[in-house]
This record gives C-alpha cells, sequence and structure tokens, in this order.
DNA sequence: TATTATTAATGAATATTATTCATAGGTATG
DNA sequence: CATACCTATGAATAATATTCATTAATAATA
C-alpha cells in the first residue's frame, strides 16, 4: 500500500535522476530505494522507472506519482506549520547571520517563502562581518548562523544543511584551462579574486594554498557577478561553489577546473542555540531550506 | 514520522468517533488505534483526541489533520485512477444489478462521482427483479449485483461492503410503541408494508417470521418514503435499514425498534464475476462506494 | 448502589515490514 | 579491457507496527 514513504523517495528520484543519489538525499541506502520501488511498481503493476544507461528515468505512471507527491507533500508542510501554531512558540525572531557569501542566492527565495508561511515572525539578515559569528548566537544578535564550522560548544546546536564543491574559475582562454585538476602550485602566480572577507574565510587559501605555503595576490568583490566579470576578463582567478557558477560555465563565460584530485568540498551548516532549535518555525526553516536547496541547486550531496 | 496510514486513522476516528469504531473500520485492533494515536501526539508534541467519558472527540490539531487527510486521500485517489487509465483496461461497462430497494438511496451519489471519473465506462442501472442475480453476471446481463447473497459459486466474487441493521418502523401512537424490542409473535396481526418483491428478498419474513411460522399480511409501495406514510398513517408496520429511515425517526414521524433481541442484521455484497473484479474502475468503484456508505450512512458496520 | 458491558490506555510479546548487507550484472569512460 | 559507476536482487537483520493481555474509567442496567 502506498505510503508517503514512497512519494518521498519519487521526488527525491526525480530531483536527482538516480537511484542511489536520491537515496542519500532521503538518508536510505540504494538497496532499499530500489525494493520501495519494486514494491511500486508490482503494486500498481506499472513501471515507475526506466534505467536510460547510467541514469534513470521516470515512466508516465512515475511523473505522475511525483506530481502527486508534490501536492501532497506541499499539503503536510502547510497543516504541520499549522499544528505547530496551534501549539504557540510560533512567534519569535529569526535573524540571519551568513558567513558565506554566495548564500544569498539561494537564500533570498526561501526568506521570501518563510515571510508568506510565518507572518508573526520578525525575519532579518544581519550584516556585517563577524570574526566569530557563533559568539553572535550566545550574545542574541542574531538567531541563525549559515556556515561552515562545526566546533563542538556547549549549548550550540549545528544543523547539516549540504556539502559542495569549490571549484576554481578561469577564463575561457587562461593558460591553466587544459589542465583538468588544478594543484595548489598551479595557484603561485596568479591573482585571487574574492568576497571581500578575511583570508581565513576562505577555504581555498585555509585548507589548500596556505598548508601549501603559498600566498597568492588578492582583488576582492562584493558581488559573484563582479567576480565573474574580473575572472572573464583575465584579471584573476576564483573559487567558486559549483551550483553558483553553473550557468555560466553552461554558456562558455568562464570554465571551472577541480581543485586538487578529490577536489574542495565545504559544508554548510546552520546553527543555533539549542534551545532556538526546537522552535517549530526554526524547523520549518531548516526543512524549507535543505528541499529547496536540493531542488535547486546542483552538485550538492547531503549531510549525515 | 507522519505516514497515509495515520491519516486513513484519523478520518476513521473523525467520521465514528470512537476509537474500536475506527478501528473496525481500518481493519486493526483497538490497541493499534491507541498506539498510532499516541505516536502522533508525541510527534507533534499535541493532544489529538479527548476523552468525552465513553467516547472520543478530535481536538483542533486533530481536526487540522482531519481536513489534511480529506485532501491527500483525495488526491490519492485520483493519481490512483490516472495510474489505472495509463495501464489500459479503462474502459468497459459497469451495469449495476440492485437486489436491495433501499440502496437506490446512497447509490445515486456514487454514480454520479463515479460517471465523472470514469467517463469512459459505461454506467447503467439494470431494472427489474430477477430471481437469480447472479446468473445475471454469468449470463452477462449486469456486471455488478449488489445484494446479500453470499452463495460460493465458482468464478463469482463477493466483495464485502458492510452490514447494517433492519429496524421494525411504527407510527408513534402504535401499540406496540412501548415495546423496546419486537419479538416474531408482535407480527401476528399486523399488517407489513415492503417494497414490492417476492417474499424470499425480505430479511423480516425469510428470517424471522416464516421460521416462526407466521404469515402476516402485506401491502406493497414502490418508495421508501410512500411505505413510511403508510406507515405514519397506522396502515401497518415495516422493516428498512436503520440508516435509510434516521431522518424520519429523528423528527418523531416515525418510531423505530429493534426486531429480536440482537437485532435483525443484513450483510451487503457486491458480486462480480472473477474476471470483472480485477478491472481497475471496479475496484474505484468499491472503494469510492465503501467509503462513501461509511462516511454517510450512520449505524453500519465493516466485514471482513 | 452494585453490576455488567463498553471503551480507551498501556506494557510486553509477537508478527510484520522495511532496511541493510553482500553480491551480481550492466553501462559508460579512458 | 580494466575501472568506476550504476541498479537489481535474495537473504539476514533491524526496526516497527500490531496484537495480546490487562487495567482503569465511564455509562448503562438491574
Amino acid at each position: 500500500m502506498l505510503e508517503l514513504r514512497h512519494l518521498r523517495t519519487l521526488t527525491a528520484l526525480h530531483e536527482t535522476g538516480s537511484v542511489s543519489r536520491a537515496a542519500k538525499r532521503v538518508h536510505l541506502t540504494q538497496s532499499a530505494l530500489s525494493h520501495q520501488i519494486k514494491a511500486l511498481q508490482v503494486h500498481y503493476g506499472l513501471p515507475i522507472i526506466q534505467r536510460r544507461g547510467q541514469s534513470i528515468e521516470l515512466t508516465e505512471a512515475g511523473k505522475r506519482l511525483v506530481s502527486l507527491s508534490g501536492k501532497v507533500l506541499e499539503e503536510i508542510q502547510t497543516a504541520e506549520r499549522d499544528l505547530a501554531r496551534i501549539s504557540q512558540q510560533t512567534s519569535g525572531s529569526l535573524r540571519i547571520a551568513l558567513e558565506c557569501h554566495t548564500c544569498f542566492d539561494w537564500l533570498m527565495p526561501i526568506m521570501d517563502a518563510f515571510r508568506q508561511h510565518w507572518p508573526e515572525v520578525e525575519l532579518d539578515l544581519v550584516s556585517g562581518f563577524h570574526s566569530d559569528p557563533i559568539k553572535l548566537l550566545e550574545e542574541g544578535g542574531a538567531d541563525v548562523v549559515i556556515g561552515s564550522e562545526r566546533e563542538r560548544r556547549r549549548g550550540i546546536v549545528h544543523h547539516p544543511l549540504f556539502r559542495f564543491e569549490i571549484l576554481a574559475v578561469l577564463a575561457p582562454e587562461h593558460a591553466l584551462r587544459g589542465k583538468r585538476i588544478l594543484q595548489a602550485a598551479d595557484f603561485t602566480d596568479v591573482t585571487l579574486i574574492t568576497y571581500p572577507v578575511p583570508e581565513e574565510r576562505i577555504d581555498l587559501i585555509r585548507k589548500v594554498l596556505k598548508p601549501a605555503g603559498i600566498h597568492p595576490q588578492r582583488r576582492t568583490a562584493e558581488l559573484t557577478i563582479a567576480i565573474l566579470q574580473l575572472v572573464a576578463s583575465q584579471r584573476g582567478i576564483a573559487a567558486l561553489p559549483s551550483w553558483g557558477i553553473k550557468s555560466y560555465v553552461d554558456h562558455d563565460y568562464v570554465v571551472a577546473r577541480r581543485i586538487g584530485a578529490s577536489g574542495l568540498w565545504s559544508d554548510l551548516y546552520a546553527s543555533t542555540l539549542k534551545e532556538t532549535a526546537s522552535r517549530p518555525y526554526l524547523r520549518d526553516f531548516l526543512i524549507t531550506a535543505r528541499n529547496a536547496c536540493f531542488a535547486t541547486l546542483e552538485g550538492i550531496v547531503p549531510l549525515a
């Protein structure tokens, strides 16, 4: 018999186009999903997915179920928001401090949706840079910090968002374009174009260049698009999340290269005080954020 | 985590107003439902139901979930109809033969809904009386017979619908009104008002009066309301399903009395040929019919 | 008012079912 | 042609839902 678990699987399947990726998304094994799919197909006497070589494709029946799933899961979320409202603790503030510049891109639409769902909650972005953002939480200057730290600290909870890859971005005519993978040494004589944040905040420098003793020149820009313009016009190399540059790469405005053999990856967490973590609107924010990210950002991977 | 099973339980709970009755409806034990409810309440940190003496009441949270359930289950049914259409076998005929006169009352709205959901299926009522309605199926004169027989016959499947009680209906001033329960002997000198069908088709006669050797006078009428008019004007007693007369009893137009200590009950089945039974639109018809009946008719009980 | 019949809640035992593990076979890629 | 992916599958295991047995509470009945 059909259960919500199946619907959740279906959407994951639809969004990832692969059983194993979908499995990661719903925190199960590939085998579990395979069995689920099998059961559904037997139950309805219809194929739900179809192997397309390496990946899979949803059949007509599968797509119909995905559309069902979309509606149903959304209705459930709305209902659960109402339940949260019934149980009170529904008003409060959600001031978000962003450690990661590019996160603006995906955060905006989520914030818009959130404002609609939780009109009673005061939603804000905390601007400016903060050397110790976690301290902000403790001092009450913010309610959530979105960043990549996961330092264990009592009273603080780090909610995993996702893992993403940071790629080097070069002009299509750049001398290094021939290399499939860039190593630390390749950055010796280049100018690095970054957001205007301290060095410790830039993963490429902290995790790759500094350990290798390399200190390239830096030039900063506020906006992602500005950074890409500088890159395209040969002023230097940038290191940006794969999902932030996809459309530019697809249009050959710039090219992207992996950094190091297994790539440079970064994990994103939403950190809150323990007490904030239990607030229903915060939980809803996290669920929505994760869903939206997995639905829109390509190439990201779920975290434990 | 919320699953469809919980939603199905919730609606049953809502429609029956009792955990044990709801349990029967979804073919589980009372204990199972009690555990489900507990789990939900823990999960949402909210009470879902509230004891009101003997029976229960849904809390605000519970009602919200019921409304969710309604929407969701309906969407699922629509989706499953679409799946059936995808898998073909979607057209055909559904000619219904009615053994039970009163069934018109609940069947009509169901047929209307069915026509909308399955425009390709030819839907009809087979009129007239048939001494052996099952024969109709075998001869291809009908696709479903709704009646109370459950004679085992190869190639025929009997799908249980529900069990209902047949009550004696009297005028409020009738001499027998003082008795809580009527026995066979009470019918000795009364006129029985029935639909114009053979005696073998009238449960009261077949199961109660004939075994007791009592043969009361009969007078017939085509419509339920006509029968009730005759009863109200003291022309005799009728025996009708409890759900068919409820509103008349509530308005004191007539009074209803149980027949025999444990009541006179009748089971309703929808019988089809084995091959017809597997058609998706037939399955959908059965599910819809059962749901609609349990939602509208009071005092009916699920069958195995 | 005592008695009986119902009804719901609960903990422990059981049955069922989902999930994982281990593995095999298929398909791209270099 | 080897390697790295992917999916499918049967058996073993883990998880969980359900039942069983019992208690407490409430309503109906004598």
